[in-house]
DNA sequence: TTACCTGCAAAGAGTTTGCAGGTAG
DNA sequence: CTACCTGCAAACTCTTTGCAGGTAA
């Protein structure tokens, strides 16, 4: 269980004034025991319906951006229209459920480790994502 | 080097008639040596600039789906504003440079072979995607 | 001739931006 | 008091859809 201290720093730490919205973002992705992948839109609902608040989609928009520059958030690689980002940023991969269109954690347990033989040239690797997408057993 | 009569026959296998613009979309992805990556909107331009032409956005985006869904192009998860496309649709993963938002192809003999050691009940694997983030080194 | 296709324009969906009034420090 | 923030609406980008005229078989 986190605390608003804990929202306030980082906040604060991704040069955000800890304003009222934003600590009640923070809350509702920071104040949880398991991971939560989420939209953008999936979060205003969220706020809307759960937290029976209104905050602004530029508000939102604005403190899951900062969230994640400043690495509190990950944004996950899926080719999907809306963009979805993990509050897990430990280093994991992911399932995805085209049924469902749900996204599930992968551990780092639940896949051997994974090494790229080939390198280029003046590149050096930022990330190496692992997508799983799974349907329904027939 | 492909010919017409293959265009011709992909698009009717995927219950397309070959018409003139079609078989244009089909000269433009698959008539050439290597690998070849893109959205929608850079196909359209293309057309306009390199084949001086002009189809519009409805057919090519009526085609490349049909296409794809026959499985003669594969969509490749990368979360960016657009779609993107590949016309190598042997089983491979990609590199994702992030300066120049390009996408080279990482071929099987690149990476060690994957293993899910978790299994979803009810659910069964349809894809395994390696996405490989790379910037500049500095 | 009939079913399908094209091009255009409008509509949708997600995201970003501009701005006037409001708030943190 | 000043710089930053919020909410709203408009703008933007990519994608999808509706429809009237055109084309493949």
């Amino acid at each position: 269980m986190a605390h608003t201290k804990d929202f306030i720093s980082k906040l604060r730490s991704s040069s955000l004034r800890p304003t009222r919205q934003r600590v009640k973002i923070c809350e509702i992705l920071f104040d949880r025991e398991e991971t939560f992948h989420f939209s953008i839109l999936e979060l205003a609902e969220l706020i809307k319906y759960q937290a029976n608040d209104k905050i602004s989609l530029a508000t939102i928009y604005n403190t899951v951006h900062a969230l994640t520059k400043k690495g509190y958030l990950k944004e996950i690689s899926i080719n999907t229209n809306q963009s979805y980002f993990d509050t897990n940023i430990t280093h994991h991969h992911h399932f995805f459920d085209e049924a469902k269109n749900k996204l599930i954690d992968l551990s780092k347990d639940d896949i051997n480790s994974i090494e790229i033989k080939k390198k280029i040239p003046g590149k050096k690797i930022n990330s190496i994502e692992v997508l799983v997408k799974v349907t329904d057993e027939q």
